[in-house]
DNA sequence: AAATCATATGAAATAGAAATCATGCGCTAT
DNA sequence: ATAGCGCATGATTTCTATTTCATATGATTT
């Protein structure tokens, strides 16, 4: 009945993993090892979750000889953080009891 | 690290049941039973559905006599929706093999 | 006010996804 | 060409969310 490209657009997305690593390359381009020691995750854990977000076209990834930079996908998810900044300040301000409302400024 | 209201924005509609839900509010108002009808969900289920996604102010729920009618929060729904059908017609339209690509339409 | 209809809710069972662990692959430098 | 570094991948375990089942609530009709 729904196609599964629109639930798994959404899967992809709800994960803090995943998340994190949106949060930090949308403030430039990195690469696995960068992601790994800012977030403090198992190099593993970082490459399965750029895996998803590659596979579902939310970042893109290029070989920079050894290493492998990771970047957003601008046409996506600038207009996508928008929405849902917006709606997060709006909706959870009383609700969220954490400090973090805006979560891109942090971290 | 992440603000919980980021990723339990995106849980909410990582789920066949709630964006079916949101797929027929997308087209007017209803009740429960309604959907349940159009589902052919058990009650239970569309109403847990329908529970979260008002916590999450993606729904809002009037009373009507002995029935309540739900309807769409319309202020994020719709660009919400229109970033989202975009890309998955994009970006799926060569990967996904099933026809029910614009899953708004259907059903 | 008792019965019934529409919906909500809690808890247990089930299904599904993420983290970890172990390993493999490709590039680079020696 | 081989050793080392950066990253990817597969399978298992672990964790979390959804479904179901049973029951409660609240409005309406008789």
């Amino acid at each position: 009945m729904i196609c599964h490209a629109y639930k798994s657009f959404f899967i992809v997305l709800a994960d803090n993993c995943r998340l994190n690593i949106i949060n930090l390359l949308s403030k430039g381009p990195l690469t696995v090892s960068d992601l790994c020691t800012k977030l403090g995750y198992e190099q593993s854990r970082v490459s399965h979750g750029l895996r998803t977000l590659k596979e579902h076209g939310f970042v893109v990834g290029k070989v920079k000889g050894k290493t492998r930079e990771y970047a957003l996908e601008p046409k996506l998810m600038i207009p996508l953080l928008k929405i849902i900044d917006e709606h997060v300040d709006k909706y959870h301000k009383q609700k969220c009891k954490c400090k973090c409302i805006r979560w891109r400024d942090m971290a």
